[in-house]
DNA sequence: TTGAAAGCGCTACCAG
DNA sequence: CTGGTAGCGCTTTCAA
């Protein structure tokens, strides 16, 4: 490594004041002369000096860095609220570093207890799991977002998922549809399991019997996607619908449908959750409950950045849960029963 | 925020051993009998003791944190280098941040100087850019992925997009065609250049005259495909092939054919630059140049991290270039013009 | 308006 | 094998 970098005491000695009145000056305080003042900001610059921020952190015990961590950077639901939260830090003169768990438990307790140390000022998390005792025991400020695990204390930002997946079944049933399978992520989030009940108490809202052959269950993935339509398709009583509950599983049923040659909207109807390339490619375009993505992340910023300021207690005993709308996007996929 | 956190001083103390003591065992060196190690290790479990990072890299001026720039998340060439990435620094105990700069020039040097400032341990970057000088001055460890820059002696990864863009425009003239357009982003960097000039090289070779109309130069998004994909069928002699020189634009490409209603493969021919959700879904799938971007994260990361263990100087005046090969995927999309 | 000095929590050196 | 102590680069009293 080259040479030391310069300090703040470089500064003070080359113009001639203490290191006191250095940081006075850097910290924008007023208690210096003009001149004094015009003095050390023209030798800053000579020097090239940028202050050490490690050792700013270590008094202060702020970082100005806030860290977003996600399951799995390859899903563009994820990007988009990586977005609107970066456009709220970074406005706030916070650096947001994002961190990806591969939805996988381990390594979101390693990155946390990394970050912990690392003191960053907060988080907003999207989890990988749900012991809320861990979370719990989180001592930064916390903004859940998407998923949320109850009897943490922690603050959210989530959708209703319970709606969305109610609409986008009410739509199928409103076509004629009677057998409509589903296909699920998991059911240990609220997301999994309230996309779950809306499926079903739309269903049941409609006097139909409940199929357990039309419930699948598996990752959030378009594998997942893909190979549980081949199996439902593969039924003696296949399903005249599908909705799937995510994007990724939506885009793998898109793909079995096509291998198999059904047409969608005609031979099959589908509704998606959350809009994906291949909704938007295919013609028709999917039907798709749509979220506010990019505004999620915005809204768990300014949660995560006001309770930052405030100095807010991390223990929290009284969790604000914003939950946002959802919009059903109809499009062509869904056919209708009722004309004959 | 809760009570003081405990510190290395609270385990000494509670343990009746100096902090140098503690110190010791925390950093795994030899110099402690069994006994005390034993008695320390169980005082910080009680503690629940973690080490403040900050204080810990105030002296020894490491963090063991690396940072990957991007320029745009929402591209999956950049998730897929970045997987790459922190399958190897995680082994290594490195966390990774990740920082998307939005092809933006001034987020990117913001972010460079915040993270200095941050004392990362050393860079990966995409670059939004080409000022030499910017990138001569950092003062840390940098490896370049995709876009490298001349004249700035830092190492990089890249691939042969000459090559890549050379193959794919000879698929094309083998198979008959002469009129060929390409679909370019600017020519700022490696990427942009050498592409053109594969494409360029490659009907020179087969002594076809360059038509200016036929060339298309924007961003790097699916918007300017598009629009440029209109534009060039809208001319009163179209080409009968494009190459679109990345995936976004490949994308465009493809949904501003589907929306003239051209058949690929059969109306109009098309060879792509990386894969894309698109390419690979359509029938027939598009033929792709191929690129190993797992690949270039991870040894955009070894290379990183090399240089980090080494304590090498970051003025190097001997910047190693690792060139990785390219693939043509030769698929369905180009239609023989030989066969009549 | 300015400066001196006491730390922040830790490592590293030097004694013992 | 263990402890004492001097910093790392900065902010923050407290005096002047």
């Amino acid at each position: 490594m080259s040479n030391r970098e310069i300090t703040i005491k470089d500064v003070a000695e080359r113009a001639n004041v203490s290191v006191s009145t250095v940081s006075r000056v850097l910290n924008g305080l007023d208690r210096v002369s003009d001149k004094t003042r015009t003095e050390v900001l023209k030798i800053i610059k000579e020097l090239n000096y940028i202050p050490n921020d490690i050792a700013v952190s270590m008094i202060t015990k702020k970082t100005k860095v806030i860290a977003v961590v996600v399951p799995n950077l390859e899903n563009p639901f994820y990007t988009a609220v990586i977005r609107g939260t970066v456009e709220v830090t970074k406005k706030a003169g916070y650096f947001t570093s994002v961190i990806s768990t591969n939805e996988n438990e381990v390594e979101e307790t390693d990155y946390f207890q990394g970050y912990l140390n690392r003191n960053v000022d907060g988080f907003i998390l999207i989890g990988a799991h749900d012991k809320p005792d861990f979370y719990r025991n989180i001592k930064k400020h916390v903004v859940l977002v998407d998923r949320y695990i109850d009897n943490t204390n922690l603050d959210g930002v989530i959708i209703d998922n319970f709606k969305g997946a109610y609409e986008g079944t009410k739509n199928l049933l409103e076509n004629g549809h009677t057998k409509i399978a589903v296909i699920n992520g998991p059911r240990n989030f609220n997301d999994g399991i309230e996309r779950y009940w809306g499926y079903y108490q739309a269903i049941k809202d409609y006097g139909i019997e409940i199929d357990e052959c039309y419930h699948k269950q598996g990752e959030w993935s378009e594998d997942n996607g893909y190979q549980a339509t081949l199996e439902l398709m593969k039924l003696d009583n296949p399903p005249t619908a599908i909705f799937a509950a995510n994007n990724l599983i939506c885009m793998g049923t898109i793909k079995a449908l096509r291998d198999l040659g059904l047409a969608i909207g005609e031979d099959i109807s589908l509704v998606g959750f959350d809009e994906n390339d291949l909704a938007e490619f295919i013609i028709p375009k999917i039907t798709v409950v749509r979220r506010p993505t990019y505004e999620m992340g915005i809204q768990a910023a300014e949660m995560l950045l006001q309770k930052i300021f405030n100095n807010d207690s991390t223990t929290n005993n009284n969790p604000k849960k914003v939950v946002l709308g959802v919009e059903l996007l109809k499009r062509g996929s869904v056919k209708n029963l009722n004309i004959r």
